[in-house]
DNA sequence: TTTTGTCTAGACGGATCGGTCAAAATCCAT
DNA sequence: ATGGATTTTGACCGATCCGTCTAGACAAAA
């Protein structure tokens, strides 16, 4: 019992510092992917970064590619969750819709880096997680889509095919990492906003 | 003059050869790139894929640079032009913004490989190149703010900062480069239409 | 046929980079 | 201090890839 007990702590200990480390690796290489790209990226980059060495990096992570796959994955994984949890306000599809725009917005504003990454770097995945994306981003707009084929059912909106709305809606926001500035005169709020009312009702004053 | 003459026939079906083989190498190249990112493309993947050796590639382009930023400025040019164009109609400035937006849409959708090279690959310019892009990217995109703020001016667009309204048009036009398909059912001049549509006056069927 | 200018092949250099490995250093419980 | 587990180091391998260079193929002019 002690010997278990102690082992444990120590591996305890340890867990903690790898889970450490671990994320300070992935937030490294996630600054440095965003902002250079995943190819133009050295394994010696993500390392110095932190003042570590190329052999610490790899201590922690098997390879290159588990890396961008391990952001990737935490990605998705953060954006689908803030978008499902509006289902439950039980909404019209025009405000539900107009929540979920302005949220998605309001993902990509929190962090840009990591839109860049999801969207510019599909193609250095490997085939298999390849697929999983691509499925990801298929389930995540057919959440929006599905919402609009509500509201067309119900009259409230222009009879447009879903997955041109959608797609529109969503290069409009997935656009934001290339401009966004958190330091720029509007808060991530107020463009969200801005966003969201142009789809929903324009930005002429009247009906064109 | 004879001698004159032979030896200037002669460089100009050199010229006519060169011209045509350039031209065969950026558009093997622009599909590459587009493919699969500038960075994981070698100088022999883009000859081989036309039956030529790296050396051919080498004495027609200086360097694998000098071929990105071939195919970088020529997109601009092209998509500058069909902009410009429509300001000699005179028109007032939703409808022109609107035809600006359909024709900016119709740009990404004739070349998407253009697009996404223009946008992907910008960190792979060397410095100076690199400014270039971006002062054409802000010129492209005054052009478009000008006008919207023309119209606020006449009160015919909501008071939403330019930037932020043409930024989200742009992003929803750039983006149709991760999805379009030109086999698919909805023509390009169809999808055009929508987004100049959504954008002027939303997809609600009453405004919000 | 010889010569001249244009184009191509293929080998090579040099640098970079992902990933490995054995040895050393560090840490902690006993 | 000792022993065992964890972590770090720095050298190294092998592969890739940009770009160069030399020799020669090929056509057209002389």
């Amino acid at each position: 019992m002690r010997q278990k007990k102690n082992t444990s702590a120590r591996a305890d200990i340890a867990s903690r510092k790898q889970a450490f480390v671990r994320e300070e690796i992935l937030t490294s290489a996630t600054h440095l992917f965003a902002e250079r790209g995943y190819r133009a990226v050295t394994i010696d980059d993500i390392a110095s970064n932190l003042g570590y060495t190329k052999s610490v990096v790899y201590y922690y992570f098997k390879s290159k590619n588990e890396i961008l796959w391990q952001i990737v994955s935490r990605i998705f994984e953060g954006y689908l969750q803030k978008i499902v949890a509006l289902r439950d306000d039980q909404l019209a599809p025009d405000q539900l819709l107009a929540a979920m725009v302005r949220q998605h917005a309001l993902n990509v504003m929190e962090y840009p880096e990591w839109t860049s990454i999801f969207n510019r770097e599909e193609t250095e995945l490997e085939p298999n997680q390849r697929r999983q994306v691509r499925k990801m981003k298929r389930d995540y707009d057919a959440l929006f889509e599905q919402v609009y084929e509500a509201g067309v059912a119900k009259g409230l909106f222009r009879k447009i095919p879903p997955h041109v709305a959608i797609g529109g809606a969503m290069g409009m926001c997935n656009w934001l990492y290339v401009w966004y500035n958190p330091k720029g005169p509007l808060s991530a709020e107020e463009i969200a906003d801005h966003y969201a009312g142009i789809l929903s009702g324009g930005w002429c004053t009247r009906a064109s």
